[in-house]
DNA sequence: ATTAACAACGAAAACGTTTTCGTGTTGACA
DNA sequence: TGTCAACACGAAAACGTTTTCGTTGTTAAT
């Protein structure tokens, strides 16, 4: 149970000085031939690698990147979590993850574990407690403390940072609009609170989608299910929702979810009342997980590419902080003016399959 | 975008030492009670906060655990994260996350990324490829190194740690004693290739319960599927070698599958071929993912903890770290005596749906 | 022979902490 | 008045690097 080998030792086994044995692994041709070769061989038999803490303390970056999100077991953000990870790593980053739990609370902990010096910036969407108290502050602290943020999925005008966005207006539309063309006259939404933006984006993507065929949304026609509580546990809570809702509005011959779990649910209870899918009702829901894919029958959904989402973030994030470093090198006194922010909208793909005509 | 603030620059700004501050900061008896107010409501007042890489350096500890799992997009990994991460938080660590894509390079690679100095220790569950090749050295390398691992899931007597596991000979032989306990005479099993251990342990968890039961196992009605090729992507492989499977076995009425996607296709072919479930065939699944509460029938499935499997993985992990900590306090030469290595088995649990009778 | 150039190496600072060990200034006490 | 704690604080080392700037000793040029 030996402790990992350092510089100072190597230096004292081979009497050189330290500085020698660094520029030596480093191929310097300050070192001679002879001793350049002595110094790695050794380094080589001890399997000496340098102390990444040491390495991040000088150069004051850490080479990793800090991720919150709101939950793990959630097919999207581990999608995300793997485009991340994928392009963080083929840049020489590392990827240390929080999860937020939908708490404000541990966002802001999680987020001051990890400012205070262990990654270089962050890649996070925003916890449902945070969105419906509507305080941003810890963003734009951390903002401005220098550490740059990348917003993807729930995002918000308030903070001022890059940001990766699904087109949900657009996707919805697109979903509707197809239930549509096959026939569907009376489309019912299940949607989310308002204050989840991306619930309100898919909401107004179906109100348009319904405008622009020149029909009258309406009101019954809509679901808004509370989900500040945990729908998971309450499976039950929402089938009787659900059920609900297609009772007391019999016509109905299209849904649209805005996620992949009220979609399933939905298919669920319709032929729990005894509906042909999609025969009588057809289903589309949003987010292409695994859920979709396997149901009876297999879900048309619209896929947001969540690792596309994660690669495109971790693209921004990285791309910041390299320039960052340029331009510590010349020297700007006030660049703030050049502090221009992408936001970078994913585009969604309508994937038909067997819940649509 | 003005950097992070300093005990040296709170020094100079106050006149005093960086000692003082430190001190000050941290309540020292030894600064007056002036100063330490002057100073700790100047630290407040700029929001000082200590650098982590810094103390990780001087400390020698990060105060981090990395993780690495052969796959983030798979419910099961998700939910040990999510227990990892629970305890882990609690305690006062972060969690630092690679991806091995079930590669055995990048299992080397992400190792040894991180252990360079960025963690205290490792939890993680080796790759499908690590385990053909056999080849553990890179495992048994950084335990040397004063690494502690502790291994989760897909273990392996080779390399010498604690270990957290699943029983999974007896949850796979509670399931299929269900499917026997309810009548089933012929009981189908679909499972992996033997290299990885928890299907063939699965597989012997089978074998015993027709054992006990006094049936001979029929060679015909084991299916094992080549799953070093990517399932996910070659969804139609996999539902036509069982529907071959079912079409040379007409007498099945039982099947238990080593995972949720087996047991889930499984009933999907068995639909197709007009078999009623749990009428006709009875189905149990392995893993209690999303796939399997919202299947349809829902599945009878053998749940693993997953959730709890994280949890004891990192209380054995920052346990054992923290008890290195107070033998280096000590003067103990030679404990190597001492190292006995825990083997935490996770009970499984039956959760009986609507797949069996 | 003197100087300039060069090759090969070492000393030391810096990154931001904590902690040990001084050191100087008080006040009390004999 | 002299001695000794107690008090309040600072200097410096240490963690493991990299890098700048010397400092030698040798060789080539004048």
């Amino acid at each position: 149970m030996k402790r990992k080998i350092t510089l100072k030792q190597i230096a004292k086994e081979l009497d050189v000085s330290i500085s020698t044995v660094s520029k030596a692994l480093s191929g310097s041709k300050e070192i001679s031939e002879d001793t350049t070769q002595k110094i790695q061989a050794f380094a080589k038999l001890y399997n000496y690698r340098p102390n990444n803490i040491a390495l991040s303390l000088k150069n004051r970056k850490t080479k990793t990147i800090g991720i919150i999100i709101p939950e793990i077991v959630h097919h999207f953000f581990s999608t995300v979590i793997r485009g991340i990870e994928l392009v963080a790593n083929k840049r020489g980053y590392n990827v240390i993850v929080g999860l937020s739990n939908e708490s404000f609370t541990k966002e802001i902990i999680n987020m001051e574990m990890l400012a205070g010096g262990s990654i270089d910036g962050f890649i996070l969407s925003i916890s449902k407690e945070t969105l419906l108290k509507q305080d941003y502050h810890h963003f734009n602290a951390t903002i401005n403390q220098g550490m740059p943020i990348v917003l993807f999925d729930r995002v918000v005008n308030e903070v001022d940072c890059d940001k990766v966005i699904v087109d949900d207006f657009k996707g919805a539309s697109k979903a509707v609009k197809k239930l549509l063309s096959t026939g569907c006259k009376n489309i019912g939404l299940i949607t989310t609170m308002d204050y989840v933006s991306v619930g309100r984006l898919r909401t107004q993507g179906y109100l348009e989608a319904l405008q622009e065929a020149e029909m009258n949304a309406d009101p019954n026609l809509i679901l808004k299910i509370d989900d500040s509580i945990n729908v998971e546990g309450h499976l039950d809570i929402l089938e009787n929702e659900i059920e609900r809702f297609f009772k007391s509005n019999k016509k109905i011959d299209g849904v649209f979810a805005v996620n992949e779990l009220y979609a399933v649910t939905a298919m669920k209870v319709a032929r729990k009342l005894g509906f042909k899918i999609p025969d009588d009702i057809q289903v589309i829901g949003f987010t292409d997980g695994v859920l979709s894919k396997h149901a009876t029958p297999s879900l048309t959904t619209v896929s947001q590419h969540g690792q596309k989402i994660g690669e495109q973030s971790a693209d921004l994030l990285i791309d910041r902080l390299e320039l960052d470093n340029e331009e510590n090198d010349m020297y700007f006194e006030e660049n703030e003016y050049e502090e221009h922010f992408k936001t970078i909208v994913i585009e969604t793909e309508l994937i038909e399959r067997d819940s649509t005509k």
